[in-house]
DNA sequence: TTTGAAGTTTGTAATGGTTCCAAAAAGTCA
DNA sequence: TGACTTTTTGGAACCATTACAAACTTCAAA
């Protein structure tokens, strides 16, 4: 159970997206997938590239991220009209949102369930539902 | 039960929250409550007044949107992150978003129980609990 | 291995919703 | 009314995100 190679499963969920495993890829996929699960806005994850001595630019980050998250290896995370969170854990889930730091927690979805939720209206289908509990920050931190 | 003057019911809920009862603030504010519940963007409300023939620049609809907002006559709903939904229904409810046409719709908060909420981590206190049912919209429409 | 077509990356310009600003206009109250 | 405060306004500034076309990679067939 120890890692083989550094790059072997970003380059095989990679692969079985059908994503070409180029270098900016790998890197990215490192960052976001080899430490547990992560909120990241593009913003973030460009400078953390850069510091880690990846070479990325912003655009690819955008691209890379939308490119992610449509093969599901990303979820996107509304909260915060301002910017754009992309979530690693893609598993069924919700958010904890600390509105002043802009902090995103996640929320097991087996621990929270919705009653009551009306049908979808006519001429559409459920595609998704967000709990999203918003905190007011301590104002000490 | 009949509406006494036109402006009457805008004009004390504008005292009420401390706004003076300028021209302009009457005229969103009798456009955002004269008819029921409403979703809408400062764009939206901004063209709603031009049709209307009320004279109110951007500037002054995205200022009488905050302050209404903060005077809670109005709530802010975040479900997309490019624009900035105001929701004149102020009491506890959730909403259906239909993602490709940008359609919002209430669902009563009453309907609606979210049970097993973890507690507010330390140094953080509950601020609001927001439910978005995501609605894969009718390509048709 | 070479080659060429298709897919990617990049810097920079463009976009678009929102906020900022300082001057002009309107509201308030004695 | 006059003096003072609050609002409104048009336009500039902001900033996250997207668009774009040129340069660079990838990949598989020859």
């Amino acid at each position: 159970m120890k890692e083989e190679r550094p790059f072997a499963q970003t380059l095989t969920r990679l692969r079985d997206a059908g994503l070409r495993p180029t270098r900016q890829r790998l890197a990215l996929g490192r960052l976001l997938f080899d430490s547990g699960d992560r909120h990241v806005t593009a913003e973030a994850l460009h400078e953390e590239a850069q510091k880690a001595g990846v070479s990325v630019s912003l655009a690819t980050v955008y691209n890379t991220l939308h490119q992610f998250t449509d093969a599901h290896l990303l979820r996107e995370v509304v909260v915060d009209s301002s910017r754009t969170y992309f979530d690693t854990n893609v598993s069924d889930h919700h958010h904890f949102f600390v509105e002043n730091s802009g902090h995103l927690m996640d929320i097991d979805g087996g621990k929270i369930a919705v009653m009551g939720l009306p049908e979808a209206p006519e001429g559409t289908s459920l595609a998704r539902v967000d709990v999203i509990v918003r905190l007011a920050g301590d104002p000490r931190n």
